[in-house]
DNA sequence: TCTGGGGTCCTAGGACCC
DNA sequence: TCTGGGGTCCTAGGACCC
């Protein structure tokens, strides 16, 4: 059994924690260069201003109406973040953070009425922090997650369910006619893990609510749409098939990508860019303690710019060994974006990531020998006198490779006599 | 004129091997 | 003139999430 609680509204709620003046009117949080709306207060949706919004376009729509939009500030929203979760944490015996507002509570063993302590919960949110939360219970992650939509839906919108599920939702106690209502209520692009591609791809074949989705075959499912899709459909029959990460894994990748304030068109430029972000990835990194095996970089232009030509491309070096040093980060990033740069184009984004991470922990043993160490000279004279004393390659380096007498470029040699003076196999032997 | 950033997982297809 | 079957590994790109 699990428990998702997850804030409303997440950065405009911890917003108005500190600016109570906002309360009650239209407020949004814009994206990085205060490109488009990213979190949304109820007035501003009821506005009509979509998710993904951008700032230009709600300006335009709603000359007269004084929404307040805010740049992201996610040094707050992190802070906040770290005492919703501690809170949410009491509800049960393990916890999954899965984004900066949401957490999924593992509730095995718990004894009592789920539905209780989660309002509890919520409460305790809401007047120790200040941020108002719904919380969704379900025997799977996906039907938690669907549970947490109706308890915010049933608030919000008075008749979309049942006035008794909202803010908190328990769907394992609801009977079962009543469990097949609330998801023949629900559309399938509610569900976690149906995007826009598959929700479109099920209505054409008659799957619109999230019943019809759960009343699908699983061979089916995961013969059209793969095994993600087959998981979900099994996660809503009441089948738990995604298990809760309650330690977060390490990275795999680490990202650090900007859109241009304007386009940019140099070369200097998008060297200066990319090496800034190259310098934070590498930052990012160390923080949590890895090495990156390879970098990439990438630039495009802007697929907005319908006028534009479109150029979009990514080039990746691998380290030579496994490195958290920025200096080898950037000059590697740097590396990638000479490859791939194109005079003559408007661009919007670039960005590096390093991928290929492991723990610094993990090292490949390495002889200590630079170019001009003594070592070297000392290696190269151990080298020359083992393979005088047991033949000619007896030691190479690799890329000699190892086949031997069947090179393909050595050179013919089909009537030479024997080594009669070298080679004790080939010393002449007298005969009495 | 102005359209975010950071992730994960899966699959198809190419390269390669025996 | 004739050219199989089975497998692995890697990568790019799609899809999804918040």
């Amino acid at each position: 059994m699990y428990c998702l609680v997850d804030a409303n509204n997440f950065y405009v709620s911890a917003e108005r924690i500190f600016r109570p003046s906002l309360v009650g009117i239209p407020v949004i949080v814009l994206s990085n260069n205060d490109g488009c709306a990213i979190a949304r207060s109820d007035e501003a949706k009821a506005l009509g201003i979509k998710m993904g919004m951008p700032y230009f376009q709600v300006r335009q729509q709603l000359p007269g109406q004084h929404v307040m939009a805010l740049s992201a500030n996610f040094g707050l929203y992190g802070a906040m973040s770290a005492r919703l979760m501690s809170i949410a944490a009491g509800m049960g015996p393990s916890q999954e953070i899965y984004s900066i507002d949401e957490t999924f509570v593992g509730l095995e063993g718990m004894r009592g009425c789920m539905t209780t302590r989660a309002r509890a919960v919520r409460e305790r949110i809401l007047q120790w922090i200040g941020l108002p939360c719904g919380a969704g219970i379900g025997p799977t992650k996906t039907l938690a997650k669907l549970a947490n939509h109706v308890a915010k839906s049933a608030e919000r919108k008075p008749g979309s369910y049942p006035a008794e599920l909202a803010r908190v939702c328990n769907l394992a106690t609801l009977p079962a006619s009543d469990l097949d209502a609330v998801l023949q209520a629900t559309p399938a692009g509610e569900v976690w893990g149906i995007g826009r591609r598959i929700e479109a791809q099920l209505e054409e074949v008659g799957v619109r609510t999230a019943l019809d989705v759960a009343n699908m075959d699983a061979a089916v499912a995961r013969r059209r749409w793969g095994v993600t899709f087959e998981r979900t459909v099994r996660e809503l029959q009441g089948l738990s098939c995604i298990a809760l990460e309650d330690a977060p894994s390490p990275k795999k990748e680490i990202a650090s990508t900007r859109s241009f304030g304007q386009p940019v068109t140099k070369l200097v430029d998008l060297v200066e860019a990319v090496s800034e972000f190259a310098s934070r990835a590498a930052e990012k990194l160390r923080t949590q303690g890895g090495q990156a095996g390879q970098v990439m970089a990438f630039v495009h232009t802007s697929p907005f710019r319908r006028d534009d030509r479109q150029y979009s491309r990514a080039a990746r070096v691998p380290l030579r060994r496994p490195s958290s040093d920025t200096a080898e980060i950037v000059t590697a990033a740097v590396a990638c974006l000479e490859r791939i740069y194109k005079p003559g184009y408007n661009f919007a984004k670039a960005g590096v990531h390093l991928l290929d991470l492991q723990s610094q922990d993990v090292h490949q043993g390495e002889l200590p020998l630079d170019e001009d160490s003594p070592a070297r000279a000392r290696l190269m004279a151990a080298m020359d006198r083992i393979n005088q004393r047991y033949g000619r390659s007896t030691l190479s380096m690799a890329s000699v490779g190892l086949a031997g007498d069947r090179r393909e470029w050595t050179m013919r040699q089909e009537f030479r006599t024997p080594d009669y003076m070298t080679r004790w196999a080939d010393i002449p032997v007298a005969r009495a």
